[in-house]
DNA sequence: TCATTTAGCTGACAAAAGTCAGATAGCACA
DNA sequence: TGTGCTATCTGACTTTTGTCAGCTAAATGA
């Protein structure tokens, strides 16, 4: 056990307790009681079901109860029975609840601003709270089939172009690639997955389809999230996708700059071939029979 | 204002305020309410003007002296006037107050280092983790002068070395350096100081005698405070510590290969000189007439 | 069908946290 | 020396949070 390493946790978490303990003094601004402002939030941010909002938030069932009457009374909620389960309810924010939790995600958005615009080096901080979460947060990564247009795919794409840039001596160029059109990965031709830990997108591959064969593209995992298999779980999906588009082959390429991919392909399964395609940035290329 | 960074910080936020109440459900576990343990810990961790801590928490001056009796009547506390003002009062642990503190010091590092255990690459959690407190924490930053055989200070050193061997082509071996005796780095004939941030140690810098003339050694500072100005900071305080052991000049050497410490002293009013030395590492050499 | 279990609600408390208006004693400065 | 200010303490609250037993209605399963 190392002493100074145990201070620098220590250390870290003193702040951080602090600032917590702020942004909470600032909900309390809203004339509501924390928990109150709690519940609302965990509603607002998409639970429904009160036992799992009771379970998240570990309120009592009697507390939770009030809670959710005093919410009511105040017309920013609603509960219904679960249609499925009527022992069961299911809270929705009314539209004047909808509001006052947007008005929380202002002072929390607001309290997040404030921490980038101070700081000189926001992609380290970035980077940072990034592994943290990963490392603090054991919740499971979700997967989600999304347009390769949608808002979240393309902050994973220019990642992943960016880190190619950083790591290829010659950089990189999306242009100078063969850059597949979106539509190429949106079905029936193709798909395209992100993943998700906690709302936040850390990771990306897409499903590209030529007739009988079909060629992955834009394998990323965002380093936060690396040594935890997130890129075989991709690779799985990816099968999986490509069967039911009914491709019996799988291809993709690769640059021998890239050792760890290298590394994955052939612990997968993967074979190598010969060049199929006239893109100047591959080196390795491997395919897969499904 | 960009969405994603935003869902960065405060997923970020999320998982490290659930990190907390688990800490604190922890501290429950010993009998004793929070607000009472969190007096103790201030109290254990080297408050003890009442005033002070009742700033630091947050608490009102009557909650805070109930709090304080609560902790009297347990016997781990004693409280006495403040001799140079006897309105304020001075808290101090009793040993059974010290032992019950160092039980919640206890708790907190066995979560500390259950997060070390269960992370794959320790160094780049802490390096993450004290970039963060770095940000977050507005604290001062204090110096203090030390033995430089003190373990915070052999800290300070290894992580010296260790940077200098990465960024060096050459790599670097402190044996092969001139590598100054401790002693000569403790007062009357030379001085060592460090800077602390919350406890932690973040930066270091040495002042070596040689009759009239001083040199500087081993000036480092920890990557999460760099831009803080810490640098400039340490020679400030050499420059009087030189004084006041009589030197009228100073000298240090350094590299090519470390340009922000070249134009560090340029912007400090340091003037290049011929080498001084025969150390193989250092490849620029200045000097500093007091 | 009927005992058993489950989810949520209610009432009755109790503990913890926070607030506020004096009271007291010491300090500071005219 | 007196006046005003300060730090702490005390009593008398309120609000918030947490706990628990008992209730109802719905689901479950023999």
């Amino acid at each position: 056990m190392n002493a100074i390493d145990i201070t620098r946790i220590r250390r870290f978490h003193r702040t951080v307790t602090r600032e917590a303990g702020v942004l909470d003094q600032s909900f309390l601004g809203r004339g509501r009681p924390l928990g109150a402002a709690r519940v609302l939030n965990a509603i607002g941010r998409g639970m429904s079901d009160v036992a799992v909002i009771r379970d998240y938030l570990g309120l009592d069932s009697g507390l939770m109860s009030r809670l959710l009457r005093g919410l009511e009374t105040e017309g920013l909620l609603a509960t219904t029975p679960n249609p499925g389960d009527a022992r069961r309810r299911i809270a929705a924010l009314t539209p004047a609840g909808q509001a006052e939790f947007e008005a929380y995600e202002d002072l929390s958005n607001e309290r997040a601003q404030q921490l980038l615009d101070h700081h000189p080096d926001t992609d380290a901080l970035l980077a940072a709270m990034d592994l943290i979460a990963s490392a603090l947060g054991q919740q499971a990564i979700a997967f989600e089939e999304v347009d390769p247009r949608d808002p979240r795919a393309i902050w994973c794409l220019e990642q992943y172009f960016g880190e190619l840039a950083r790591r290829f001596e010659t950089g990189f160029d999306v242009h100078l690639s063969k850059d597949p059109e979106a539509a190429t990965m949106i079905a029936p031709r193709g798909a395209f997955f992100i993943a998700l830990s906690d709302g936040l997108p850390v990771g990306c591959c897409g499903l590209k389809g030529h007739g009988h064969w079909g060629e992955v593209k834009r394998l990323w995992v965002a380093p936060s999230t690396r040594g935890m298999k997130l890129a075989t779980r991709f690779m799985d999906r990816i099968e999986t996708a490509a069967c039911a588009l009914g491709h019996d082959t799988l291809r993709l390429d690769t640059n021998s700059q890239l050792p760890e991919a290298v590394a994955l392909y052939h612990r997968l399964g993967w074979t190598e071939i010969d060049r199929f395609n006239d893109d100047p940035y591959p080196d390795v290329f491997f395919e897969k029979r499904l």
